[in-house]
RNA sequence: GGGCUGGUAGCUCAGUUGGUUAGAGCAGGGCACUCAUAAUGCCUUGGUCGUGGGUUCAAGUCCCUCCCAGCCUACCA
């Protein structure tokens, strides 16, 4: 079996700034592709930018700058949210990059060998204001429903896909790949639309010239389609190196407004072009604000990664979003839903265990790891919690249920903390400091569980953790054994990792 | 118009192929403890499982009606 592991986010569109929508996805990502490094897979992570199109050579425009140049400055600002939210990306692909190019080109002729692409002309109605084409069913009083300013009848060359071709190979790949989309109301939604019937797609433009230039007709640029989604074949290696390696990829997470391309187009062209398709597209839902409304800035309630971070902590943000919700549903982010989350989960339940725990230990112990003794049939039944936690947070992880990941792991923690009063160690602190230490022991295994297992969802303080321990890092192999920490070994003295989050501020 | 989801305790949600007195977290109330970040543990309040029918020995869990919310219905990522 392939021991690798490919997940991509989607490229992209650097028109504005990168916003809590962008900084969602990749984190669901990230902790999916820590998930499985944990594992010991040889992982591949990929994020990146789609940098053509004309929308980037009129911001360029009217900036009076060079469309590369205008990219290489918005890129830096998406390249901002790896620090900000410790993303563990191994690549950061731009379609401007000259790898892509020679990739996106290798696309084309292999589809246009293989016969499915085709000149023509690409018509509708254009509205120069918009610069945008309408169906003749969207035009509303024969004028533009989005400025509503006048529409002409245009015609240009263009070359185009032969997704009609595909509409029963689609189908017939969904059925036979139940698990290619997910969740399954976004499957639903796909194969409802497919059967339909598909028509064909216009893959070129010759209005405007800031794309990967057609393979043998320099007048022509490629539109939006083979360009941005041939991006995760680059990434792989297409088509210079070996790509058998990462690809066919595990999973494209993509938002739903994005998702028909990825699961329509993209599957379409891979077939076309005899390539191996990927997996899975996981699609997943939008956050809306506070008041069940969509985010903007004219309504002012605007979730900002960067501020949040800055205000409340980077693992904060990120066990927010990650287990808030089911993954794959929509959300809206609550503001004292999220201080209430941190201060239960973090501060309270997993900061203050080690705390206790490490500190306790610590001072009675003479800073060093306390002896085991026998163990009780509690210890046993405690300790039974987190021999099979990996395996139920694996289970859920493949499935794509992150929170329901995370809440396994949160359930050992409660245990953790009812397992120290229960067994009370303070009490024998003075007349059976064996037991006392024992019992701390006991609640020091367990830890490491705990430290290892947090880490995909909160690296940074599930790192303190585990260095708290003893542990440069820990991987999945360290939870083989069940009692493996050095008795007699000094540990630091602890100090506490997640803050509680004060209420004042209203 | 057509299609897809969901409507379960104050809040956010779990509820496998229908089967004992419907669960969790948070919030609320009471108690205990002191190792700890006024943290933790225990007990507890609270639900006619959207509506009205039906199938069944048995339905939150299947079928039908209706109400409510959201989403999809192509080339502006």
């Amino acid at each position: 079996m392939n021991n690798s592991f490919y997940i991509t986010t989607p490229i992209y569109y650097p028109s504005g700034k990168p916003h809590l929508g962008h900084a969602y996805c990749t984190l669901a990502c990230d902790a999916l592709a820590r998930f499985n490094r944990l594992e010991g897979k040889n992982v591949l992570f990929a994020t990146g930018t789609d940098e053509h199109g004309q929308k980037i050579q009129q911001k360029a425009d009217e900036l009076k700058i060079t469309p590369q140049e205008y990219v290489d400055n918005m890129r830096k600002d998406f390249k901002t949210l790896t620090p900000l939210m410790n993303f563990s990306n191994d690549d950061f692909i731009s379609t401007t990059e000259e790898r892509h190019k020679k990739a996106a080109q290798e696309m084309w002729k292999r589809l246009e060998k293989a016969g499915y692409i085709y000149k023509s002309t690409y018509s509708g109605w254009y509205c120069v204001s918009d610069e945008a084409y309408f169906t003749e069913e969207e035009l509303v009083d024969g004028k533009s429903p989005d400025s509503g300013n006048p529409v002409e009848w245009m015609e240009e060359d263009s070359y185009f896909f032969k997704l009609s071709a595909f509409t029963d190979k689609l189908l017939e790949f969904y059925e036979q790949n139940p698990d290619f989309i997910q969740p399954e109301i976004r499957r639903n939604e796909i194969i409802s639309f497919v059967k339909q019937g598909l028509q064909d797609i216009s893959i070129s433009r010759s209005k405007f010239n800031w794309g990967v230039p057609v393979p043998g007709d320099e007048k022509h640029v490629m539109y939006v389609w083979i360009d941005a989604l041939t991006n995760y074949l680059t990434v792989a290696g297409f088509p210079e190196k070996d790509i058998t390696e990462f690809w066919p990829a595990n999973a494209h997470v993509v938002g739903k407004d994005i998702a028909r391309f990825h699961c329509i187009y993209w599957p379409a062209m891979l077939i076309a072009a005899d390539i191996p398709t990927p997996k899975t597209v996981f699609v997943h839902g939008h956050w809306v604000a506070e008041d069940g409304r969509k985010m903007s800035k004219s309504l002012g309630n605007v979730i900002d990664p960067y501020e949040v971070v800055e205000q409340f902590g980077q693992d904060q943000l990120r066990l927010y979003l990650l287990s808030a919700i089911t993954f794959g549903g929509d959300g809206s982010f609550s503001r004292d839903a999220f201080i209430a989350k941190s201060n239960s989960y973090l501060a309270n339940d997993l900061g203050n265990l080690f705390q206790r725990v490490l500190s306790f230990a610590h001072k009675n112990f003479d800073g060093k790891i306390p002896a085991l003794g026998e163990l009780t049939d509690e210890d046993k039944a405690f300790l039974a919690n987190f021999e099979g936690l990996a395996d139920r947070v694996k289970a859920q992880m493949d499935d794509y249920k992150i929170n329901s990941a995370i809440e396994e792991i949160w359930t050992c923690v409660r245990a953790a903390n009812k397992y120290m009063e229960e067994q009370h160690p303070w009490t024998y602190k003075k007349e059976d400091p064996a037991k006392c230490g024992h019992i701390l022991r006991v609640l020091m295994e367990s830890f490491k569980f705990l430290a290892c297992l947090t880490e995909p969802f909160i690296p940074t303080g599930a790192a303190k953790l585990a260095n708290q321990l003893g542990y440069e890092k820990l991987t999945l192999a360290d939870l083989n054994e069940l009692i493996s920490l050095q008795e007699g070994k000094e540990f630091d003295k602890p100090e506490g990792v997640f803050a509680r989050i004060q209420i004042e501020e209203a």
